[in-house]
DNA sequence: CCTTCATTTCGTTAACTGACGAAATGTAAT
DNA sequence: ATTACATTTCGTCAGTTAACGAAATGAAGG
């Protein structure tokens, strides 16, 4: 079986990544967008956020100083695009899910980063 | 979040449980057949299973001496069909995952149980 | 060039995971 | 009941992972 063919699924795999994939659904977001959010340690987001790129899942682009993270939807692998479609339709009903997509929706990162 | 709402997502990141849930797609299968085809122990195999099922993915049904395992598709669990529904379009190309859908057609647990 | 600040990388630690063999459990047939 | 054999549970071990703070990197503006 090839090596990390599974590897998105891996990354699927975790309650912290999972709430970000789904906070990006709203839009993206920057490292300490999602720090504030998830209330993690900078590094500690930056290395889930890696992992989910790795994966295939998300994509970063540079904007200045920070870094955005959006859904890679437009991904070459069937098993990617599959998952971020799942995703979309699973954990709508979770309250934390719902809750952090709310704070998404608001968060603005002059304020709240470099605190 | 809830607790166990990713367990499934979870279950599905382990190379050895992808190869488990493709090839009971072919048929359900004993415990013995799984480590015939997977080439691991008894115990390690007997542990996956018991994971997959504590996620839903799969349900057991005893015969005789034997003990069968089979996907579980009719999952009341939304995230758990979707995940199965998924794993069935994925990894049709893998090599490995084709052998194991060859073998489990062929298996025979007669044969190559408690050698 | 120097400072600021977002991000990443590094080093460490605690917890989790996947693997095994051995022992325990359970079932069917003698 | 005793045996045979499939499965599960237990104890252990090595490897992986998720978390942190501290240090390094990189980009924008003074």
């Amino acid at each position: 079986m090839k090596r990390d063919a599974v590897n998105p699924l891996k990354a699927v795999g975790d309650a912290n990544r999972v709430r970000i994939l789904k906070m990006l659904e709203e839009r993206e977001l920057c490292v300490c967008e999602v720090r504030e959010i998830l209330d993690l340690s900078n590094s500690t987001v930056s290395q889930h956020l890696a992992l989910l790129r790795s994966a295939d899942l998300i994509v970063d682009t540079k904007d200045g100083k920070w870094v955005n993270y959006r859904l890679h939807v437009e991904s070459g692998n069937v098993l990617v695009r599959s998952l971020l479609d799942l995703m979309k339709k699973s954990f709508e009903d979770d309250e934390t899910v719902r809750e952090d997509k709310k704070k998404a929706r608001r968060v603005d990162r002059v304020k709240i980063c470099g605190v």
